[in-house]
DNA sequence: TAACAACCTACCAAATTAGTAGGGAATATT
DNA sequence: AATATTCCCTACTAATTTGGTAGGTTGTTA
């Protein structure tokens, strides 16, 4: 399951696509119409900006906004950066790989499901966008 | 992330996969052959009969064994048992749904890509079973 | 130079995970 | 009937992760 972290990110970014190319957004703002922690989402946002996902700017009319198009933002990038890895086992993690214990992975069944399974969440995962959630919510 | 638990269960699921029909095995046999802590595994493999996948068998002659064939169990009931939820939302869980705050589900775009990503993911995990585990390990 | 707004470091409480300890109950063998 | 065997049950604990909070610092704009 995603962390709560990670569901304060997608609704944040979503309200984040909502006003792209409006220029930037204050923090309190998104806290306040998404009421999400303002302290909390100080700290998502910095991480994603910090995955430049964002570009953020300070002093008076400052504020955080999308750094690219809400349709080159896929959910599989958002997750990783908040979340962590996709895969239900580190052996099979594109980007947080760690060897497992006791498993010689070449032959080692439950990694072999575990990957097909993978491979069918990223094709999800990797293809829809911010723009998508914002085009589902009707 | 599955749980390291979740992983016991897997390798323990996988030892009585390949002794299954050969009559009960003991707890601190899958302990030591599969490397799991034994009092640990006494847990897994308790909930595992609880949900109807072991049977047990108590004294001399006694232990553990597949309630079913091992094409019949797939990992996605395993997962449920031990690990919880498949879905990367509550509010998109077929097993463990919970109503999130804040969020007219109708409408909710994120929950609509959680739904397809769910199941995008379930398509497999459903269809593959213990013994394709076997099968593949090589 | 004042106000504004993001940034940074550090801390904290609650929940979850990964176990351990120790005895109790059922079964089989003698 | 007694004993050994094996699963079953309750309770506890340590470490880690999650979900925050507090308070000051730095950069920007008017």
């Amino acid at each position: 399951m995603l962390s709560k972290k990670t569901q304060y990110a997608f609704r944040a970014l979503s309200y984040l696509a909502e006003n792209y190319g409006k220029g930037p957004v204050l923090i309190s703002n998104i806290s306040t119409e998404k009421r999400i922690p303002l302290k909390f989402l100080e700290n998502i946002l910095n991480e994603l900006k910090k995955a430049d996902l964002l570009d953020s700017k300070k002093g008076k009319g400052g504020g955080y906004s999308l750094r690219i198009s809400p349709k080159k933002i896929n959910l599989a990038t958002v997750i990783r950066v908040i979340n962590g890895p996709i895969a239900l086992l580190p052996c099979v993690s594109l980007n947080f790989y760690e060897k497992c214990e006791d498993c010689n992975e070449e032959n080692c069944g439950l990694r072999k499901m575990m990957t097909i399974t993978r491979d069918a969440t990223l094709k999800i995962l990797e293809k829809k966008t911010l723009n998508d959630i914002m085009l589902a919510a009707v």
